[in-house]
RNA sequence: GUGGACGUAGUUCAAUGGUAGAGCCCCGGCUUGUGAUGCCGGUUGUUGGGGGUUCGAGUCCCCUCGUUCACCCCA
């Protein structure tokens, strides 16, 4: 059939096969988010496009070209969120919260990146995202690592590795960025030609290009782990004592960068080889300049993102829950009686579905492909005697028996 | 944004340029108070859309939309 309305391109549907499994990623994040204290928050998915390119970078492939943004009719700059740091920072200050103490924050919903998309990359993805406001670690650090791959583990993902690095501060970050650039420059004639336009734009990305001879070249490159300043070196050795403590996995990768501006110190990426080259199932960072640079008082701070669809890409399919009871009705006068019995099983809290009318054969096909685990037949005779017919459709076993005793044997 | 692969029934897939088919699903019957197994029968298509070449196009060409994979980038 020729489908004639369909969803735009990069935009999926959820059916009850997919939302069953993104209840699972939910459900297990809450769980243990909760043990950390951290509280749901509810943001909004529209922002103005000026949070956005303050705070993520103009520079940015995710704000010079992947947000949708548009004018509205009283004339103001929106935007459909791309992700979900700086709305939460905006927030955060709207409150008036800097002195409010830590606040620890998770949300989860949709955000839009107008990309082409591939497998595990979509225009509308779901993010369940975490920010935890005012420390500047490394405890808040070593915590929200131990919570996310507490997380992971709960879920029941393996063949998940947990990579981390430190980006340094505005401090040191400059210095490493220029003997990077000098290195860089001596490698020139061994980079692809996307790396020496990175080498201008940002010399950082040339370290986790994907091409070999890329890597090869920078086989001794200088790593920003080893050229730290004093108390950022301090930070990251605390950070990576405490993983070791809370015996969290994990593997120092000097490689990682951080495509957001916004990031400082710790970095970190969850990343599966399961999922072609979108491998990377969760991320996040430090981000302690980013609150004052969008107009409030320092406030260190750090987060995390994971995308939902990624994540239940490496789920198991999911089971729906099983029908407990199909109520079969013999006789049409007899409708009201039988879903009137329907809603008595239903008060005893099991899953029911009524099987309307039609012969015998029509509903029990019906109930069938519920896959009901008991029938209950409601015919002239059981009416009659105040009984209900109790069938188990695993064993085709059939009783006489009082809603009472059937209760009892459903349960049992 | 760039490059490759793909698009046929509800679904999974066939069809040397020459009548669009099969399995599964679905519907009906064998059995009007009994499903799942069995047997018999039945429905199902603007071949994603548009244009072109040809006596003739699912098949070849162009455009477009979508899916998918990779790059860029990222969850």
């Amino acid at each position: 059939m020729a489908v004639q309305l369909k969803s735009i391109r990069g935009v999926h549907d959820g059916l009850p096969q997919d939302v069953r499994q993104w209840q699972q990623v939910e459900q297990r994040a809450r769980a243990i988010f909760k043990r950390y204290a951290f509280e749901e928050v509810r943001l909004p998915i529209l922002e103005p496009t000026e949070l956005f390119v303050r705070s993520i970078g103009e520079a940015t492939d995710i704000v010079s070209k992947e947000m949708y943004h548009f004018v509205d009719q009283g004339g103001d700059d929106l935007c459909l969120r791309p992700e979900g740091t700086a709305g939460a920072v905006r927030a955060f200050l709207q409150a008036g919260l800097t002195r409010a103490g830590a606040q620890r924050w998770f949300y989860a919903g949709p955000m839009f990146r107008r990309e082409r998309p591939q497998k595990g990359r979509l225009r509308q993805f779901q993010q369940i995202g975490v920010e935890w406001f005012g420390g500047e670690g490394p405890s808040e650090d070593i915590e929200l690592l131990a919570m996310a791959a507490a997380f992971l583990e709960d879920l029941g993902i393996s063949q998940v590795r947990m990579e981390i690095n430190s980006l340094g501060c505005q401090q040191c970050r400059p210095l490493y960025r220029d003997l990077l650039v000098k290195f860089l420059t001596t490698q020139h004639a061994n980079l692809c030609e996307t790396c020496c336009e990175r080498m201008d734009k940002n010399p950082l990305r040339v370290l986790d290009c994907k091409i070999a001879s890329c890597q090869n070249a920078l086989t001794d490159a200088p790593e920003m782990v080893a050229h730290l300043c004093e108390g950022c070196d301090q930070h990251f050795t605390g950070l990576k004592s405490g993983l070791d403590a809370l015996k969290v996995p994990y593997r120092v990768n000097p490689r990682i960068v951080r495509g957001l501006d916004y990031y400082n110190r710790t970095a970190f990426e969850a990343v599966t080889d399961q999922l072609g080259s979108q491998g990377t199932v969760l991320a996040g960072g430090r981000y302690d300049g980013l609150v004052a640079e969008l107009g409030g008082e320092a406030t260190p701070a750090i987060g995390f993102a994971m995308g939902v669809e990624r994540l239940a890409m490496l789920l198991p399919e999911a089971e729906s829950a099983s029908v407990d009871v199909a109520v079969i009705t013999m006789g049409d006068a007899l409708l009201n009686h039988s879903l009137n019995l329907a809603q008595q099983l239903r008060h005893a809290d099991l899953c029911v579905v009524h099987c309307g009318l039609g012969n015998s054969k029509k509903q029990f096909k019906r109930a069938n492909r519920e896959q009901a685990r008991f029938v209950v037949v409601i015919g002239e005779s059981e009416a009659a005697q105040g009984l209900i017919s109790l069938k188990n459709m695993a064993t085709g076993e059939q009783q006489q028996i009082t809603l009472e005793a059937a209760l009892q044997v459903i349960a049992g």
